[in-house]
DNA sequence: TTTTGAGTTGTTCGA
DNA sequence: GTCGAACAACTCAAA
């Protein structure tokens, strides 16, 4: 009997694995196996969180092997080391895996695909980053001329369907994996592949129609809360986009349309980004752009913490801070303020920021995470021009119009006046006292002016943009 | 090769 | 209260 292996690394799931369907088709009996990597389970970004969610995945993806007559086989240790030993111990002859972008991924599968009998297949992305080029075969660097070529490249093939059933594997020794303890003290994504299904359907059902305005609410559920499940692949990129189109030939009028593409959009953003540190791995450790890598940033550990403790005095901020510290989880329109108050208000390093998100992501993902925050950096692909710095207290009244957002995650703030919840600093006395909520002892004063950190971030900028 | 048009997500100021 | 301009040129993509 012919055996192969199917790696799976950030591809927990059965449907539309191309890796998975590349090993059903070589050989008779196909063992799904997961390496823990230590160098990863160790690395500065790595997050407890977002490793127990990956756990969570891989054991509902072993739950799904054994109903189809296989199960999943877990080892820990190098890679390429464990790899070797279970050929040889399988006698498989072949090794089917997903390509993945970060250079740590790629470092690592070409070292072993030079001493193992290793394929890559597409899939973390919908369009692989090496087919997305510019007619002079250089990478884009710009989003909008990037989703060109995506929507004029041909129409991605139908997500495939799960296999039915496996042939039995031989018995393997196999890890248990830890129940991690969830720092999170509410669970907001159960882990799996049927889960993400459950929400991608639940969501191409109604909120997609309205996603365009509702998904910069921080107060709504507008978005579609899938980045974790694409991030471990246990929804597949292609899926999704089917899913998007479906559901743009559902839409009844141009609004429910808008809502689609600006969905679908986010999905093509996130194709940018992994293609982008695919082509510029160097993304990772600096600056995008050569020009602003002379900022002085300032060391400011104590405006660090309060920042990322959710101590800062601007509500939103807060706010955005303590949902991902409980949660695992921030949403999108809060990501580009606290990340906006770290880098312009506090003047602090965006990789200090970006890594902070790494460890305490569930979606964390190095390419866009890495995007994200170069974007917002003013580094990055397609930055925002530097004088784009967001004010947290017009953007907390824009997009918390009703101060639920703020009231849910910090709690010190929940019984104050609407008039003063967006400008905790401006209640008088009296109002301090009466609703318990002192500023300086309950809750914190500001710990900068926005005002006056906007005009050092401007000068500072401005001195970096023209002294080379 | 040169030219031209365009570029995620904002804020402030002054009329 | 609302609206347009300034913020700053610069780089990229494509014709």
């Amino acid at each position: 009997m012919r055996s192969v292996i199917w790696w799976i690394r950030r591809d927990l799931r059965l449907s539309d694995n191309q890796a998975l369907t590349a090993a059903l088709g070589a050989a008779d009996v196909v063992i799904p196996v997961y390496i823990l990597d230590p160098k990863l389970l160790t690395s500065p970004t790595a997050s407890q969180n977002r490793i127990g969610f990956m756990f969570d995945g891989l054991r509902m993806l072993d739950s799904d092997l054994r109903q189809r007559g296989s199960s999943l086989v877990v080892r820990k240790g190098d890679p390429f080391e464990m790899l070797h030993h279970l050929c040889r111990e399988t006698e498989a002859v072949h090794i089917f895996a997903e390509a993945d972008v970060s250079p740590y991924a790629r470092q690592r599968d070409g070292r072993i695909s030079r001493e193992l009998p290793l394929t890559l297949t597409p899939g973390v992305t919908v369009h692989p980053p090496e087919t997305l080029l510019k007619p002079d075969g250089t990478p884009y660097t710009v989003f909008t001329p990037f989703s060109r070529k995506w929507h004029s490249l041909s129409t991605p093939g139908r997500p495939l369907p799960a296999p039915k059933k496996f042939s039995s594997p031989p018995q393997l020794a196999s890890l248990d994996l830890p129940d991690l303890p969830k720092s999170t003290s509410m669970s907001f994504f159960l882990g799996g592949e049927v889960e993400a299904q459950k929400r991608l359907d639940a969501f191409i059902d109604s909120n997609i129609y309205a996603y365009t305005d509702a998904r910069n609410r921080v107060d709504l559920d507008g978005t579609s809360g899938l980045s974790p499940y694409l991030r471990f692949g246990m929804l597949s990129a292609r899926q999704a986009t089917w899913a998007a189109r479906e559901a743009g030939a559902r839409a009844q009028d141009p609004a429910s349309r808008q809502g689609v593409e600006t969905w679908l959009n986010e999905l093509i953003w996130r194709e940018f980004y992994a293609t982008i540190l695919y082509h510029f791995p160097e993304v990772l450790h600096t600056a995008f752009r050569p020009k602003l890598r002379i900022i002085r940033w300032h060391e400011d550990n104590d405006g660090f913490i309060a920042w990322s403790e959710g101590r800062t005095g601007y509500p939103i901020v807060d706010a955005a801070m303590c949902q991902l510290n409980a949660s695992g989880w921030m949403h999108n329109r809060v990501r580009m303020i606290t990340a906006s108050f770290l880098v312009k208000d506090l003047l602090i390093d965006w990789r200090r920021g970006e890594r902070y998100f790494m460890q305490h992501l569930l979606d964390g993902d190095p390419a866009s995470n890495n995007g994200g925050w170069q974007w917002t950096a003013g580094m990055g692909t397609d930055a925002a021009p530097y004088f784009r710095i967001f004010n947290p207290v017009l953007q907390g009244k824009k997009f918390d119009p009703h101060e639920a957002f703020i009231r849910r995650w910090v709690p010190e703030l929940s019984s104050i006046p609407d008039d003063y919840i967006h400008t905790p600093w401006a209640m008088p006395d009296d109002v301090q006292y009466q609703t318990g909520c002192r500023i300086g002892k309950n809750y914190p004063a500001p710990i900068v002016d926005h005002a006056t950190a906007r005009q050092y971030a401007l000068v500072e900028y401005r001195r970096g943009k023209n002294e080379q």
